[in-house]
DNA sequence: AGCCCAATTGACGTTCACGTAAACGTTAAC
DNA sequence: GTTAACGTTTACGTGAACGTCAATTGGGCT
């Protein structure tokens, strides 16, 4: 009903491109728990959807342990009030560092699209051009 | 007239919330290229921004010869057309791989809100809710 | 002269995130 | 029935990015 469907190793390492090495690793690490079948490592839907989020951390360059405690607070149990209330306010931290993230990426953009301007306009400049190196900065 | 300020490492260090053996590690890369005044090292404003630009690369997961790679991007040569047109094709990739990672900045602030929200909606229901605790893990 | 403080150069240690190789077990195919 | 493909555990290796410690040096103060 939910999500039956089963991953091999192998499987799940060519969809996400990373290789068995790993996802063994991630399970030794705690932060995949495959269930096992004879020995081999089965892996569910969840399993899978928790990987992409591991990913999709390792990828903005958070450290591994950093994205399995933000994948934690998704499907924390929410508890008590007191619970509640820490979580918001780890939720917040998160958001502040994701935020200021984003604008060192916008930022680096912004740099890319004026090394970029200026190339075009020393490509366009290429036929009047002098021989002369000129300023860098 | 440019940018005569002259920094010492320490004082570098503090600036930017590095150690000064973070400092020298990246000077024996090659990343930064202090001069010397009698064996100390000393910067210049040129180093500082250069500096600056390499942890904005960390804080966004680079490596730090990827930070560099870009930064050096930043004042090449521009040179030949050959040159010029091999640039743009890196600041392209360049780009698309930071807007890559800016989406899944996004993907992530969202799922935050997401749970933020449920958190809140559990914080509201919290008077009206039973005692049981549900799933602990 | 004596001492402190900040700086220097090695050299070795450490953490993270896996890579790589060895030795072995199952299943399917030929 | 053996060989190939795929899986397992155990163990040691590796590259990046520094940390840490030792030994030393030079300037400044009193």
């Amino acid at each position: 009903m939910t999500d039956q469907r089963r991953y091999g190793i192998s499987e799940l390492a060519k969809e996400f491109d990373v290789t068995t090495r790993t996802l063994r690793f991630y399970e030794e690490k705690g932060w995949l728990t495959p269930l096992r079948e004879g020995g081999r490592r089965v892996f569910s839907g969840k399993d899978r959807t928790r990987l992409r989020l591991i990913l999709r951390g390792r990828r903005i360059g958070l450290s591994l342990e950093e994205s399995v405690e933000i994948i934690d607070l998704y499907d924390s149990p929410a508890g008590t009030v007191g619970q509640a209330t820490v979580l918001l306010e780890r939720l917040d931290e998160r958001r502040q560092a994701l935020l200021d993230q984003r604008a060192d990426i916008e930022a680096m953009l912004k740099s890319l699209q004026t090394v970029e301007q200026r190339v075009r306009a020393t490509l366009n400049n290429e036929s009047a051009g002098a021989a002369d190196g000129g300023q860098s900065r």
